[in-house]
Formats: structure tokens, sequence, C-alpha cells
DNA sequence: GCCGTTTTCGGCCCGACTGTTTTCAGTCG
């Protein structure tokens, strides 16, 4: 049981209680209690096993859950989901996905009539039973028919990168809209959240009724949800949903921090504020008494209003970051100036599109100061992985280009890698006499991935104990919406990395994104170094190394756990093995 | 179910939009 699965089943026994009309205080402890398990720095066994009190230091885990905690620890179960189940059919949760569908109308319909699946429910509207019920008329059949309809559609949340694309094309759409003098977006995508569920946009501007009319009239949108006065939605290609919200210029401050979110962070904030006597909305902060407004136009505004530093939006995650702004013992964390080199980068040697030349050129006008080149080995047949020779006839090559680029005065240089499989008995791919020649060698798992967590996890330490290895590459092996994480135990692995000086690689490519956020603090905080590198193919995929810095960030990172901050000659200091 | 510089009970963030309503409940973020 790890914490994704308590919290995973804290989450159901949410959606559930939600559904038999429970109190909803007690349903949000569920929630927050889920939420705050997922990210915890550590594992909850851990913390059990040390001492079960400690669970109550956890904030919003009390007696209730921690009694649940333990019970799903020790027995595997948890009664009271079971309970709930005997009561309520597992599918209704699947209505919940339904837009427009919420737990008030999901008892509703299934105690009057039975409904408990996607498909009854579409039959049902289809046959016209739903109007029967109040609240409920032709227009919520119809809709109700296009969402389902929608929901099967959908492949889940948007990774990053597509968001973030989108988001900014709307942007430039709507600032190019007459009288409007800001637009940006807001929400998890601000946050630089991996998966985005919708993109919010915040506009000022003269005349909010035209920039309503303009957003829902784009010609890639596909169905209009809402269309109000400040506010519409409307669903685009990909079923990604866009919301924009027009703002008053005295209030952009404040409805940027609203609806950047995340929502446990805002309530945090505003519990905090009403304390002091203020009311925090997406108009401003207001003093309870007078109603007077005490900030709003700016971001930072609205945290200072409430006695805090601003924090950035990738911290705002209800993750301990207002507790940490109070004590001032915010992270400084790691910024892009800060990276001196990228240390993961494929050429045409292997399955690369750009050269050693090329990607060197590119890593130059990017500023660094050195790169990596780190081929596949042999292994991965199909990428035209290295053998021995090759390698060898590789370093000699980088050694030539190295030498041009002394001759132009640059002080940039080329470090000789290898990205080298972990065989599935934990071996490595490669003589340990060629990897012993190397500047630079990356440990990967590219086979196998069905394992069990303790063989995988015995391969990694297995290779990690060659001594040789200075980074292990996208350490859980997941791709986003793709492919599952394989079974590892990282605990494990982070102390086998610890003790043999080996980094924990956090991959930038958008869709591996690996370590995520929560292991990049658990690894920074188990005393570890990180690499943020972007495994590129070829050049343009360099610029991928935003993605890896702010999913650093989200993990609390700061430079000096970052290898690829450091000067080269410290840099080579730290690659030195025993 | 959680929590405490108005504390062990009685609170718990705030507002917009929709569809069905003659004043509001449900949903969403």
């Amino acid at each position: 049981m790890e914490n994704t699965d308590i919290a995973n089943l804290f989450s159901t026994i949410a959606d559930l209680l939600e559904i038999s009309g429970d109190n909803p205080f007690r349903i949000r402890s569920y929630r927050n209690g889920a939420r705050t398990i997922e990210g915890l720095p550590y594992s909850l066994i851990s913390v059990v096993e040390r001492d079960e009190a400690g669970l109550e230091e956890i904030p919003g885990i009390g007696k209730g859950l921690h009694e649940k905690i333990v019970e799903i620890l020790k027995t595997g179960k948890c009664s009271l989901y079971d309970e709930l189940l005997k009561k309520l059919p597992p599918t209704l949760l699947d209505l919940l996905d339904i837009p427009g569908l919420g737990p008030k109308k999901i008892k509703v319909l299934y105690e009057g009539a039975g409904i408990k699946t996607m498909d009854a429910l579409e039959k049902a509207a289809k046959e016209g039973r739903l109007r029967a019920f109040p609240g409920m008329g032709e227009k919520s059949e119809a809709n109700i028919l296009l969402s389902i309809e929608a929901v099967r559609k959908r492949s889940g949340r948007s990774n990053i990168s597509k968001a973030l694309a989108k988001a900014e094309a709307l942007v430039g759409y709507i600032k190019g809209i007459p009288g409007v003098t800001r637009a940006i977006h807001a929400g998890s995508l601000r946050r630089w959240k991996e998966t985005i569920g919708d993109i919010d946009i915040l506009v000022a501007c003269a005349d909010a009724l035209e920039v309503m009319e303009k957003f829902v009239t784009h010609p890639e949108v596909e169905r209009v949800l809402a269309k109000g006065e400040t506010k519409s939605s409307a669903l685009f290609a990909n079923h990604l949903q866009v919301d924009v919200r027009v703002i008053d210029e005295k209030s952009f401050g404040a409805a940027l921090q609203y609806f950047t979110g995340s929502r446990e962070h805002n309530v945090a904030l505003r519990l905090r504020a009403k304390k002091r006597g203020l009311k925090i909305s997406e108009y401003g902060v207001f003093s309870e008494k007078d109603g007077s407004r005490v900030a709003g136009k700016e971001e930072a505004d609205i945290y200072k209003a409430i006695g805090l530093p601003c924090i950035v939006p990738q911290l705002r995650e209800g993750r301990g970051e207002i507790e940490a702004a109070e004590s001032m013992k915010l992270p400084d964390l790691i910024q892009p100036n800060q990276i001196r080199g990228d240390l993961h980068m494929h050429t045409t040697w292997s399955d690369g599109r750009d050269s050693i030349e090329e990607m060197a050129e590119e890593a130059m006008k990017r500023g660094y100061e050195y790169i990596a080149i780190t081929d596949h080995s042999r292994a991965v047949g199909i990428a035209h992985g290295l053998n021995e020779e090759r390698l060898l006839k590789q370093m000699e090559e980088i050694d030539r280009v190295n030498d041009r680029i002394r001759k132009t005065a640059s002080p940039f240089t080329l470090l000789k890698g290898s990205e080298v499989d972990i065989m599935a008995d934990g071996t490595l791919d490669l003589d340990h006499s060629v990897l012993e020649k190397l500047d630079f060698v990356i440990g990967a798992i590219h086979s196998g991935f069905t394992m069990t967590e303790k063989e995988m996890t015995d391969r990694i330490i297995k290779g990690i104990s060659t001594g040789l290895i200075n980074v292990i590459a996208h350490p859980t092996g997941r791709l986003i919406n793709r492919r599952e994480p394989y079974a590892v135990n990282l605990k494990k692995v982070f102390d086998a990395a610890k003790e043999h000086g080996t980094a924990m690689e956090i991959n930038s490519h958008p869709y591996r994104l690996d370590l995520k956020d929560i292991h990049c603090r658990q690894a920074v905080e188990s005393g570890l170094y990180v690499s943020i590198a972007t495994d590129s193919h070829n050049r343009k995929q360099m610029e991928n190394i935003i993605y890896g810095i702010n999913t650093a960030q989200r993990g609390w990172v700061e430079a000096e756990s970052v290898i690829n901050t450091k000067k080269p000659g410290d840099l080579r200091e730290f690659l030195k093995r025993g």
C-alpha cells in the first residue's frame, strides 16, 4: 500500500459519501486527507512503522483518518469503504464524470429510477424519463446526452505541453480583440501541473460582452457550455475545456491569485484571512468590518494583506507552502538561469536526429557551459544503441569536436557519456572498463517493465552498486497518459543512490516528467542530488528543459541540489567515482 | 472528520451560471 493507494481510497470514499448525502464537511475531510497524503514527501508506512501517533502530526489527519490509515496498512482493507459499497454500486462513481451531473442528482436518479450506470442513464435520457425528476427538464436530458458522448470520447486530462500551446494561442487571440488590456492563463497550467483538466484565461478589457462573444464564436469551439457577462466556458477540439473570465483591473491580482489555485491553497488562504478579520474573494481582499478594500490589483498584495510573502504558483498545492511562508522558510527555488548545461541527449550515433556538433551549437546558443552526449547502449537495438567499439569511436569524435570548440576560445565543453541499460539481471549493458573511461554515465531501464516491485528495485540497486552510474534516467519509466510507471520502491533506490553518490534525473520531456514533483521533493529531502535534463533527440527538444525546471520547482528543489547548476570544474569533481 | 490567539463545540471559502424555477437548488471551479 503506497500513499497513492490510500489517497485514492479516501478520494473514492469521499465521492461515495457525497452521493449518499453525508455531511459535506466530513466529505471535505476525506478529500483533504487524500490530497495531503498524495503530496507527502515520505511514505505513510514508514510513519506507522516508526510511531503510529506521528500520523496526527500531519495537518488534516485527525483521529478518524488516523484509524483508517492504520486499518488499511495493517489489513489491506477499509471497513467504511466496504460498507459504502454495500449501499451504493461503484458504477455510480462513473456518473460523477458527467459535467452537469453531481452527487445530489445521481442519488435521486439511483433511488428514484435505479439508474446506476452510464448506459442506463443514456437510455433514460433518450426515452425522456429524466424530466420527471425535480429540477430536470428536456434541456437537462439533451445536455446529459451530449456530456455522456464527450466523456466517452475524452482521453482524460491533457498533457501540459498541449494545454500550454493551446492556452498561448488563445491568449494571443483574445489579446487581439479591441479593448483588451490584459489576458493571461491561470489555473493548474500556471502552476505547471503535469496534466491539465481545463484552461482558465483571465481578461481585463473595456467591453466584456464583446470578449465573450468573440470567445464563444472562436472557429475551434465545438460546444459552448456557458456564456455569461463575466464567465464563459467552451469545449475545443480534443474535448479541452476553456473558461474565460473578464475581470476589472482593480481586481485583476485577486482574480489571478484565485483562479490560479489550487483550491486547497485558496481555502487555506481564505481561512487565514478570516482569522484576521478579512475576506478574500476573486474581487479582492476586504475588511469584514466595513467592507473596505484592502488589496486586489496585484497578486502579491493578496499575500501581503494576510502577512505572507508571495508564494509562487508552482508551490500552491496545499503541501505546506503556507506554513513555510509564514516562518519565512519558503525554498529558494531553482531558476532557469542557474542551469549551466544539459546532461542527457542523443545524437545520430543512436536514435537522435542531429549530430554531436549540431547539439553543441544549440547548447552554446542557449548559453550553456557544457552538455553530456549520452547515446543509447547496445541493448536498445531499435535505437541503434552503441556497443563498446562504437562508443570508443564516439569518444574520439567528441574529443575532436571539443578540440575544434576550444580553438574558438569558447569555454564550452562536451562531456563523454552513455545512457547505458541496466539489464534485467541488474548488470550493465557495457563493459565496465569502457564505462570507466567516460565522464558521465546514466543508467536506464528500457525493458522488462513488468517485473515485480522487488525484482525491479533489486535490479536498479544492483546497477547503482556498480559505482559507475552518475544518474538514474527517468527513474519510474512512466509515460504520462500512455504508460504507467513500473513497480519500484523509490525509497530503497534513493537510499542506495545516496550511498553510491548517484543522482536522480528529472527528465524534462513533457510526457515523462520523471521524477515527478512529489518524488523530486522526496529525493532532495533524502539528501540526493538531481539532474534536470531533456533527453533530447533533436536540437529543438532542448527547450523542454523548462518543463523539468518547473517540475523541480513544484518539488521544492533548490539549485544546490541540482548537479547541472555546478560549474564545469565542480561538476567533474562531483562525477569522480569512488 | 478536523480543528482551536473568540478552543472541546460549533464552526468549516466564495461566487457565477444553468435550468428549472416564480425565488432557488445544484453544479462547478
